[in-house]
DNA sequence: AGAAAGTTGACTGACTCACTCGGAATTGCG
DNA sequence: CGCAATTCCGAGTGAGTCAGTCAACTTTCT
């Protein structure tokens, strides 16, 4: 039940970027330094939220990352699904990735306890995590 | 977010355990193949269960494992963290295991956006885990 | 005694995590 | 144009974890 690194990083990088979004472009180099985020690793991160579509970026002299979408239309669950997969703790119960468990024996049953308890599981966390806006991380979460 | 083939396993043999709970003990073989289980992977799940105070064994020819403690008394909260560790996607957020961030650029400061995320995530698994007996697992679970 | 079961520790192959590196492409400036 | 600063991209790496596997030992029942 653990969040990896790259998703810790990715989502102190886009707390950077919601901050200066509309106003300035941020670099790596910036970022990393506010964060405490090794460089390179960061230009990873940072490339796969740009393909994802939610970063546009300038390369040269005067480069750098910037918000495309407003931070109030990315929620922290689809960037933790872009950088770490998805939420569920088991893929029999995903809904954005959904697999059938192999081997399971209750595979052919009508009804599998395993699944019946992380499938509460992720609806909690697709819960919190998919209507937690980058705004609501940047600068306050307004409780339900 | 995932679940160990460990934990899994382990939930699956706890299944079994709790639908003889005051019956019969029951053999790693017996548990390994009503539930698809490899064998040896099997025996150091439950050993380690043992070692937690779960379940009690019997060597020798009519041995096996049984459980100990009765099963509304025991949370798949409990069984996942004795096999897979804290249930907290951070450890700064954990209440069972925690530890202070290091590095972080907001360990000085009296708030930090990633906790309250990661924090609200954890009490959202915690609550249903740690509330989860196994009596709900194996017979079905009443909604609150 | 001997078979059947659990106990223990070590071992392994594949994989993932968290980076790291090198080099190519793009942009701004003088 | 030439050069420096920056992003882009693929590959590599060392440590560690995951999911088992194995061999040797102890205990218990008959």
């Amino acid at each position: 039940m653990k969040l990896s690194k790259k998703s810790e990083y990715g989502l102190r990088a886009l707390l950077e970027l919601t901050q200066f979004y509309g106003k300035e472009t941020l670099q790596r180099q910036q970022i990393a330094e506010r964060q405490h985020i090794p460089v390179e690793f960061l230009e990873q991160i940072l490339l796969a939220l740009k393909r994802a579509g939610l970063l546009a970026s300038r390369r040269g002299i005067k480069g750098g990352y910037t918000l495309i979408k407003s931070p109030d239309e990315i929620t922290l669950g689809q960037v933790i699904r872009i950088l770490d997969g998805p939420l569920a703790p088991i893929a029999c119960v995903s809904k954005t990735a959904y697999q059938k468990c192999r081997d399971c024996p209750y595979a052919s049953k009508p009804h599998c306890p395993l699944q019946d308890a992380m499938g509460e599981v992720r609806n909690a966390i697709a819960d919190i995590l998919d209507h937690y806006t980058l705004n609501d991380f940047a600068f306050g979460h307004r409780k339900g």
